[in-house]
DNA sequence: ATGAAAGCGCTAACAT
DNA sequence: ATGTTAGCGCTTTCAT
């Protein structure tokens, strides 16, 4: 590709006028700067990130770790960082952790090597270390889908009124019977969800079914073992509320594969609203994310921290939650 | 960051010295050598890749350009392309261009000017001109799940003999009126699907039933469409095959909607065992695309032609296809 | 085998 | 307002 001395030769101007309308820093007079315009298009010049990078230049490029493309909700989130990203002339690298603290220090150390501009963590798990070196040495951190302290910078759920929420409409469905099927207490989010559920039961002067709730689920697989144990211990339940779409999914499986109907003998209720959600059988009512929203709300702010002259103050902006109302609740 | 002269400092040598120590090209006496590896290591020395860059030196970065991840199908490959990428110390850049022209174009020049090492390609639909003129430069293009033509390296699935295999094994099972709900003839893909069902009818004697095969469908809902219709016309059927999972969960809901049992009346084998063939009800019986490995293979392949030193000879690897057998076929 | 020096393509400080 | 020049961090001749 042709570099900037084969524009400046063509628009016979300098390199650096070159460079000022590109820029766009400085004046230049206005024929020149059509010129050098002309120039740049007849010969197809793009400046080389590389070379610009060398002199301090942003790369306009964003590193996005996730655990895993693979999974149901994060597809949703990646697409909106990405949309926003293109609009705004950056590149996204996707770096896979499987929250394995190892994969993410050789994507740390090789993202900083290429001058990457910013970094996206939509890590489940807190390793809060590989973060806060990165913010210590001045990098602009954003934090999707979780939280870490005051701070960071996050974008995340309103995870506390989601369930919040969802345990009411089941309430108010004259639900009151409600297993929960919930994730590790020791991760945030799962312990949001928790309280929310407690708080609506608790309002409704229910206490919460003991026998009937079960924490450090992961995935579909646990969920169909667990909720088909407390099936098995005929344990009196009359809906169940799993605090994932993937946990819902077990749920399901498990309350057919018992010879039990949804919702006609079991109602259930998810937090997520994937992708697949409404193409279950029945479709799923869910507690919506804004997945894509978030995505791209948080690759926003990174992007504007990135461009900010000085330090912008850590926010964490809190979308709120929505119950989808499908045909899995009765 | 620390650069190469702390480094060399250090050490006691000079910057060309560490330089080669890094290249591993020319010898270097070891006891040198020695002290260049404990400065690199104390200090946490990595080059820059833009300095690099600008030298010449690979990138080690590809393009992953895709529709879009919000797909059934693409996150297990783009898993594939990313865990080979990172072997070898690569780094993806992410592109979802909703096969859209305009945005394949975009990101072609933001990859261009961030001079990437190679390109890897994952549309569905033609468009072989942004890619010829890749290859016209000198780039490194992959096709992964789709091909071009014998001048361009591909990836993808034996799709006849797939094909050929799920209408066989319908066949087995003693179904022998099988409708086919397949995608746009226009995407060579389906075309050889329909071959492959062509094939295996006409093998066994039977004549394909005209009123029960559509095409050009795409997605789930228009699967649900074509089905619905195919079974309000009464046309005598005991089997469907839906050329991809989406379209078979689309075939599904259709079904069942109409108060028919799967498969006690009608049986369903799709196409590609998408991540949640197994959690639909009944799971899925498919055809099975080795995604992830395909992934890899195309990730593998991209890189020796960039680290070859000579330009590769075009090749297709072709993975074949292979049925999962689970509950929707009789 | 190793060091000195040039230069990759660009921007910004400096000079005019 | 614009041109000249130095230098970003690195690799690679070239010289020793």
């Amino acid at each position: 590709m042709a570099d900037i001395r084969e524009v400046a030769k063509r628009a016979n101007v300098s390199p650096s006028t070159v460079s000022r309308v590109l820029g766009g820093t400085t004046r230049v007079v206005e024929e020149k700067r059509a010129r050098v315009l002309a120039a740049i298009d007849e010969l197809d010049y793009r400046p080389n990130v590389s070379a610009q990078s060398l002199k301090g230049i942003r790369t306009r490029t964003i590193g996005l770790v996730i655990p895993n493309v693979r999974n149901l909700v994060l597809p949703a989130a990646i697409r909106g960082v990405e949309d926003v990203a293109r609009n705004h002339g950056y590149a996204v690298v996707l770096c896979n952790t499987d929250e394995d603290s190892e994969k993410e220090q050789f994507y740390i150390k090789t993202l900083k090597s290429r001058l990457i501009d910013g970094f996206l963590f939509t890590t489940a798990k807190i390793n809060s270390h590989n973060i806060k070196d990165l913010q210590a040495e001045g990098f602009p951190v954003m934090l999707l889908l979780r939280e870490l302290d005051e701070q960071s910078h996050a974008v995340v759920l309103d995870h506390y009124n989601g369930a919040y929420q969802a345990t009411n409409y089941l309430l108010s469905r004259g639900l009151k019977k409600i297993g929960l099927v919930n994730g590790s207490l020791d991760i945030k989010l799962y312990d949001e969800r928790y309280a929310g559920y407690r708080s609506a039961l608790k309002e409704a002067g229910l206490k919460v079914p003991d026998e009937a709730v079960v924490h450090g689920i992961d995935g579909g697989i646990e969920a169909y073992r667990a909720a088909t144990r407390i099936l098995l211990n005929r344990v009196d339940i009359d809906a169940f509320f799993a605090t994932s779409d993937d946990k819902a999914l077990g749920v399901m499986r498990a309350i057919k594969d018992l010879g039990l109907s949804i919702p006609g003998d079991i109602s259930v209720i998810g937090f997520d609203n994937a992708d697949i959600a409404l193409l279950l059988d029945p479709p799923l009512t869910t507690v919506a994310q804004p997945l894509y929203e978030m995505g791209a709300a948080a690759c926003q702010q990174l992007i504007e921290m990135i461009e900010a002259k000085q330090p912008v103050t850590p926010q964490i902006q809190r979308f709120p939650a929505e119950v989808v109302i499908r045909n899995s609740v009765k």
